[in-house]
DNA sequence: CAAACGATTTTCT
DNA sequence: GAAAATCGTTTGG
């Protein structure tokens, strides 16, 4: 079942990051379906959290899209390479959003290894927020989009992560977000190999 | 209008 | 382990 308007716009954006685990984000981009299970995400929580875009309310351009109402996508390119997924939670005006930092390849394997290019399948595919974009063909032009259309959505297969394999942890690359950098908002499924390595802290 | 800088990944030493 | 790759967004003049 594909995930309702209603998982997503719910005011803890927390518990939203922790609840997306062994979901399974489903892409059919440039005609090509894929797909794979969430195992890795990082909350942002909106303009009281300085490592997030939204930080004391800035809107910008690019930022715009995360004032929406929940349930849709924002993706951004990072380093002038990598494009980074985002799903946006809560009401309209409020900038919540999660970063999806790693999925496990379910469906369509074949094609993510190419766009990839790569010959085996392994964590580097899709552990880490740039490359699993990559291997899903999501782009910063699908930015804004419906997680309820059928270009990209997430849905539950009825996978369920046990509680004691959800590990909370420091968020990765944020270390100019000083005292919000300590925050325990990444979460990801213990002993699962699609994780990224991330730089810690 | 010019300059600095990333919510990263890959490659080279 | 260190450094490069690479460009849209943001910020400052």
């Amino acid at each position: 079942m594909v995930l309702p308007l209603s998982f997503y716009q719910r005011d803890d954006v927390v518990k939203i990051a922790r609840e997306l685990l062994g979901k399974v984000l489903v892409t059919r981009i440039g005609g090509e379906l894929t797909a794979g299970m969430i195992t890795e995400t990082e909350a942002y929580a909106g303009v009281g959290d300085r490592a997030s875009h939204a930080f004391g309310g800035r809107r910008t351009s690019r930022t715009e899209i995360m004032y929406a109402p929940g349930g849709v996508a924002y993706v951004y390119l990072c380093y002038g390479i990598h494009h980074l997924f985002n799903v946006v939670t809560h009401d309209k005006d409020v900038p919540h959003a999660i970063l999806i930092r790693g999925v496990e390849p379910l469906d369509g394997i074949d094609i993510m290894l190419e766009r990839r290019k790569k010959e085996r399948l392994d964590p580097t595919l899709t552990a880490g927020p740039g490359a699993l974009s990559e291997a899903l063909g999501i782009r910063t032009e699908h930015t804004g989009l419906s997680l309820l259309g059928d270009t990209i959505y997430i849905e539950d297969r009825g996978i369920k992560v046990p509680k004691k394999d959800i590990v909370a942890a420091t968020r990765v690359g944020v270390a100019y977000a000083r005292e919000d950098a300590l925050r325990p908002y990444r979460f990801y499924i213990g002993g699962n190999r699609f994780v990224s390595k991330g730089k810690g802290l």
